[in-house]
RNA sequence: UGGGGUGUAGCCAAGUGGUAAGGCAGCGGCCUUUGGAGCCGCCACUCCCAGGUUCGAAUCCUGGCACCCCAGCCA
């Protein structure tokens, strides 16, 4: 399956501003030197081992987005080299969450397309005298690599003659060998002060069905000889990996050099951390496998597909991802900054409506009874194309639990005994009762009175009070349940062998009985919104007409939180 | 203590011999029918440290220090 289409076509080049960064300095020297006939070909190489998470999202931003902005190309091609590990679930999901950030590849292949071009590679590599079969086992071959310090010994193996390497070595593709007893090598220098070259094994023997090929290999190469001959057969111009890769640039180097093959270059780039989580692939699968969380998708985790059902956009992630930045040095970027691109994008676009995640009755005293007003409400101040709803009221209300205090702190601008509040888009109220649960003393009723020379948009309006409350109609009001998420981890840095043991125990918080305005009660998944004062939400895949769910993607920022915190 | 990298504000990050961009956070103020949004201002006499070269150094040189990665038949 191929596509066509230019990288990055559904994007805007200019978007946001290009920012620069080392990688496209070293595109553009290479653009003025001619050094690839003016071409920029990158690619995305995932390993089909487990799903896409933010530190992904970096490099596919990277990667298409150069092709983008320098009208290249780029690929996607799935690593798949070691069987064991893979599957085609992986490859969907891959492909699912590269689509939805809003990229499209130029060529999709798999490092398995090459295994008959590598294989035939090998030979010739073995032709030269450049590789050899050798029948070390692993702890052997671990025993003679010598250490950091320590140059490693020669295998005995090492000398065999051309021949016999050519013979063993098409045993090995045709079976005849037992699973890890032998290998091919490159064969290099065991004195390397670089352990990547000292002899490295570039094919073993391994029994595995591969969700592509089947039973046809029982060798597979490693990736270090998979990755640049991909590379170069493909026609990549700037092959961009992370940082712990710049051990393997000589190798990769000496492959393509000694074969004598177009030579991509090979640039490393600071891999993505955040903080109160955690990015490794092992650890993430092992959540999942824990049940530590509610699968990949989970709204908890840094995956895309997390990500994406907590209400994240493309558009955020892009940005984010524009923002930090790309160099060499390791960093650790505050999860703060991701939201605050969330944040920046949703205030532009999301719809508000009124919603009560807590709610306690309302009830407006001097309003008439049976009488329901249809009051206007603007969709979104920051969007005047997105007009405007009708919203209803009536003398029984709810409002959050949370915007009534008995005795309210300093600084308090909702609502308390005697105090005013403007009802949002609506009247002027004065809490004239509180009526409490005889045994617990819950509150379970407020009194009020309204003004209703204040309704809004008349000329009495424009009369201040301290404070702006949400509400939502009681006879009107539709029911919800909202799903409350906090950090997956509750340290920064949850690393080390005792991670789990960091792991947020109220990071999922189930709120029922919710009511929201009736303007939602045909919501449908993936749709965002922001309640007003509280946060962006957006409907969870779970959700159903008459059990709406909603996420909570993030909340609003909250000046009042910080100053009670600080009080 | 082999090799490869990286050190600029709380967090990212520009800067490439001419006198420390920008963003986030933070702090003031304005505005506001979301304590939202928006707007304005403040926020590194100094760039890991120490020497040196230079009229001039975050940038060049020398010597230290700190942190990260590498000893998979994983990627």
């Amino acid at each position: 399956m191929t596509n066509d289409k230019a990288a990055g076509e559904s994007i805007p080049a200019g978007e946001t501003p290009v920012r620069r960064n080392f990688v496209r300095e070293i595109i553009d020297e290479d653009l003025k030197t001619n050094k690839f006939a003016g071409r920029v070909h990158t690619r995305f190489p995932p390993e089909p081992n487990g799903y896409l998470h933010i530190g992904h999202a970096k490099s596919i931003c990277l990667n298409f987005g150069i092709a983008r902005d320098y009208k290249g190309k780029c690929n996607l091609r799935f690593d798949d080299t070691n069987p064991t590990k893979e599957e085609m679930e992986y490859v969907e999901s891959i492909e699912q969450d590269v689509q939805w950030l809003g990229f499209n590849w130029d060529g999709m292949y798999y490092a398995s397309d090459y295994f008959g071009q590598l294989y035939d590679y090998a030979l010739q590599l073995i032709r030269k005298g450049k590789a050899y079969v050798c029948d070390l086992n692993a702890d052997q071959m671990r025993e003679l690599r010598g250490t950091l310090t320590e140059p490693g010994k020669n295998s005995p193996y090492r000398d065999r003659s051309m021949e016999e390497n050519l013979d063993l070595f098409q045993r090995m593709k045709a079976g005849e060998f037992a699973d890890g007893s032998r290998t091919l090598r490159a064969k290099i220098d065991m004195a390397s002060p670089n352990v990547n070259m000292r002899d490295p094994v570039m094919y073993r023997i391994l029994r595995s069905t591969h969700h592509r090929t089947g039973d046809t290999w029982c060798i597979y190469p490693m990736y270090d000889w998979a990755h640049g001959q991909s590379d170069s057969v493909e026609g990549i111009t700037h092959s961009i990996c992370t940082l712990e890769f710049e051990d393997h640039r000589p190798l990769y180097d000496w492959f393509v050099q000694e074969l004598g093959i177009y030579h991509p270059q090979q640039i490393e780039f600071a891999r993505l951390n955040l903080t109160f989580t955690v990015m490794s692939k092992r650890r993430l699968l092992q959540l999942v496998q824990d049940g530590d969380v509610d699968g990949w998708d989970d709204p908890r985790m840094p995956t895309i597909c997390g990500l994406r059902r907590r209400g994240y956009t493309p558009e955020s992630i892009r940005d984010f991802a524009d923002r930090i930045g790309v160099s060499k040095s390791e960093s650790t970027v505050d999860v703060a900054f991701l939201e605050e691109c969330l944040r920046a994008d949703l205030n532009k676009r999301a719809p508000r409506v009124m919603a009560v995640l807590h709610p306690v009755k309302l009830i407006i005293d001097n309003y008439p009874d049976g009488v329901v007003e249809e009051l206007e409400a603007v969709n979104n101040p920051e969007d005047p194309t997105a007009g405007s709803r009708k919203v209803p009221f009536s003398k029984v209300l709810y409002i959050e639990q949370d915007d009534f205090r008995e005795d309210p702190p300093k600084k308090y601008f909702r609502l308390s005994p005697g105090s005013e509040v403007r009802l949002r888009y609506a009247y002027i109220i004065k809490c004239v009762g509180v009526v409490k649960d005889e045994k617990t003393g819950e509150i379970v009723e407020l009194h009020c009175t309204y003004d209703a020379e204040t309704k809004s948009g008349s000329p009495q309006s424009a009369r201040k009070v301290k404070g702006t409350i949400h509400w939502v109609s009681a006879e009107h009001a539709v029911d919800a349940e909202s799903r409350i998420y906090d950090r997956l981890f509750n340290v920064e840095d949850p690393g080390g062998e005792n991670w789990k043991s960091y792991l947020n125990p109220a990071s999922l918080q189930l709120v029922q009985g919710c009511k929201v305005e009736p303007s939602l009660a045909h919501a449908q998944p993936q749709e965002r919104y922001q309640f007003e004062r509280l946060g962006y939400f957006c409907v969870d895949d779970d959700s159903r007409e008459g059990t709406l769910i909603f996420n909570r993607t993030v909340t609003l920022r909250d000046t009042w939180a910080k100053i009670e915190k600080s009080a």
